[in-house]
DNA sequence: GTCTATAGCGGGATAGAC
DNA sequence: GTCTATCCCGCTATAGAC
């Protein structure tokens, strides 16, 4: 039998599947305690206020955002394939009916308290940075062709997978084939 | 003093509103009361359940955008006006602090009723067929140029706007300026 | 059509035992 | 670190007077 992982970072596995299918005021302690076989005391224990459990799930997504893209920068990896990484890692929340915890929070940005929007916020730069360094190093090698600034089209991207995922949700994954395919056509250079 | 607009309406602007600056589940009949300067029981006459809102919502804001496009199409409106028009109509929203319905009710699509899922299916392929009529007009005057299918363009056109609403929220309205710039630039023919 | 009043539930949160 | 028990609040919703 497997160790059992600590309670607190269950907990935010647990919140986050929830944060990403329903979105944040649509799950309670409850839900997270009965998912997890315990009591909803125990999880105001790890994390008082629900506003201190927004935070460490933002905070969380976004250190292994930086984990996951320094990773691929240490095995410099090819444009392309960083590119469709990315891509996969979000077919395979589709296919969980969960949309990326940065557009949910986007979504309901207003809702939240300022710590957790500064959170937010630092989570979209961080994407953004992502794809603009690679948007740019995909140039340098003739990889990929646009128009345009590098920082700018990384934020047309980023956009256009966010509401890929959503839209993808009310109409199913096909949607995202459709919007993926289209991405690919026009990043590529041209003959 | 203008005539009184009747309440049923009234009670479905405010909770427009409020829908497209907190989400469905962020907000509650008190909320729309209050504002109204009536009793939560004077809305559950109208709207007997939170659902009965919710499909009334959608359904209506589809109904204005119908005619709002039908509208366009009567004028014979030229291709860019067209899409300058719907630019400015989200640039309005974002200034407001708000986000496209479409937008909100996609992310918050699991936690919907299935009536109102069906509500939101529908707005959606509306928006994304009035643009994929509009760029395949606008690719036959020459004054559009896009790779692949226009229903394709089309469908990833919503999709970044949908997205740079929703960054603009987090990070100020400068988000949404360069997200568009980048769209026109993509759209015009190259010399 | 709007009001007062209230039912009934579920939410976030805390105290104190174990 | 988790439990039981409980508080208090806000929410959706309804009944019945006006």
């Amino acid at each position: 039998m497997a160790v059992k992982r600590d309670t607190k970072n269950q907990i935010l596995d647990i919140a986050e599947a929830l944060l990403q299918e329903r979105g944040f005021h649509a799950f309670s302690y409850q839900h997270i305690a009965s998912k997890l076989g315990v009591k909803n005391a125990a999880i105001h224990y790890h994390y008082p206020s629900k506003n201190d459990l927004a935070v460490a799930l933002v905070a969380r997504y976004r250190r292994r955002f930086s984990r996951w893209s320094e990773n691929l920068a240490k095995e410099n990896a090819a444009p392309w394939p960083c590119f469709e990484s990315y891509i996969e890692t979000c077919r395979y929340l589709i296919e969980s009916n969960k949309i990326c915890v940065l557009g949910m929070m986007a979504a309901e940005f207003n809702t939240m308290a300022e710590e957790v929007q500064r959170e937010i916020q630092l989570l979209q730069d961080e994407v953004v940075s992502y794809f603009s360094d690679l948007l740019k190093r995909g140039q340098e090698q003739g990889e990929f062709s646009f128009l345009g600034d590098a920082a700018h089209k990384a934020l047309v991207l980023t956009c256009q997978l966010q509401g890929a995922m959503q839209f993808a949700q009310v109409k199913g994954s096909g949607v995202y084939n459709v919007v993926v395919d289209q991405l690919r056509a026009e990043l590529k250079p041209q003959a």
